[in-house]
DNA sequence: GAATATGTTTAAAT
DNA sequence: CATTTAAACATATT
């Protein structure tokens, strides 16, 4: 369930501890999901890593000439480890004692070799005439359309209430209806205050999310910390969490 | 032990 | 045809 500001913290993180370091062997435990087989994941081997970074829900780590995606979907963690084997593991990176392991419960998670270049921008790259012309072509509901990850990548259901709330905008708004300009900038102001507060809350953080700054998206809680009611619509069996005072735009 | 949480894929509907 | 909606999947935790 981590999103851009987990998933950025994260990639940070990794990057200080694993740069430089030379993949000494792998292990795909769960091929279901994989692009390659075991053997070809072999290619990282003896291979240096250069770089670490987030590609929308994606953490692309950099090793010699290849590229390895890890996406962690609803469930997934990384763990550093030297003689632990956690629980459900996906794949590992071994660099001779310690292991990087991408684990999920529910094995959705998985590892993806040399990804093909993604043409969506990302919510944190994204410019605002590209953003604004993209709202104008959805007819569907705003929250909708900012978690198609084939619109921009990054936004997740729970980022997506906290964007909106902070913009002012029901989640059940029409997309081309709203106020572009302010929901760019909230979208902004919302995942990099993210990525600031879990810096510091969490500063050696390399998996799952903090959501302790949340201020609507919180199923446990009715009211917002600034005491308004917090109302639930659902669709499907995704819930969006939002206040009266945001305007819905038809 | 039923309800909960949600990213992605595929199928169906508009 | 293109766009939008719905259903299916996966299962530990509460």
């Amino acid at each position: 369930m981590p999103e851009i500001p987990d998933l950025a913290v994260m990639a940070k993180n990794l990057e200080k501890r694993l740069v430089n370091h030379t993949v000494k062997d792998v292990v795909l435990h769960v091929s279901k999901n994989a692009n390659a087989t075991e053997n070809g994941f072999y290619a990282l081997v003896n291979h240096t890593i250069k770089s670490i970074c987030r590609e929308g829900k994606d953490l692309h780590i950099e090793i010699g000439d290849h590229i390895l995606a890890l996406r962690l979907m609803l469930h997934g963690e990384l763990r550093l480890v030297v003689a632990e084997f956690p629980k459900f593991p996906i794949f590992e990176l071994d660099f001779g004692g310690m292991r990087l392991c991408l684990t999920d419960f529910q094995s959705q998670a998985r590892p993806i070799l040399n990804p093909d270049p993604v043409v969506v921008p990302d919510a944190l790259d994204v410019s605002f005439p590209f953003f604004h012309q993209m709202l104008e072509r959805k007819k569907s509901d705003i929250k909708t359309v900012l978690t198609d990850q084939k619109n921009i990548r990054g936004i997740g259901n729970a980022y997506a209430d906290e964007i909106l709330y902070d913009a002012g905008i029901a989640p059940h708004s029409i997309a081309n209806k709203v106020p572009a300009e302010k929901l760019f900038k909230s979208m902004r102001t919302v995942l990099i205050q993210a990525i600031e507060r879990i810096g510091m809350l969490d500063p050696d953080r390399i998996t799952v999310e903090n959501r302790s700054f949340m201020k609507v998206h919180l199923p446990d809680k009715l009211q917002t910390p600034k005491g308004e009611t917090i109302l639930i619509d659902k669709k499907g069996t995704r819930k969006s969490y939002y206040v009266k005072s945001q305007s819905v735009y038809k």
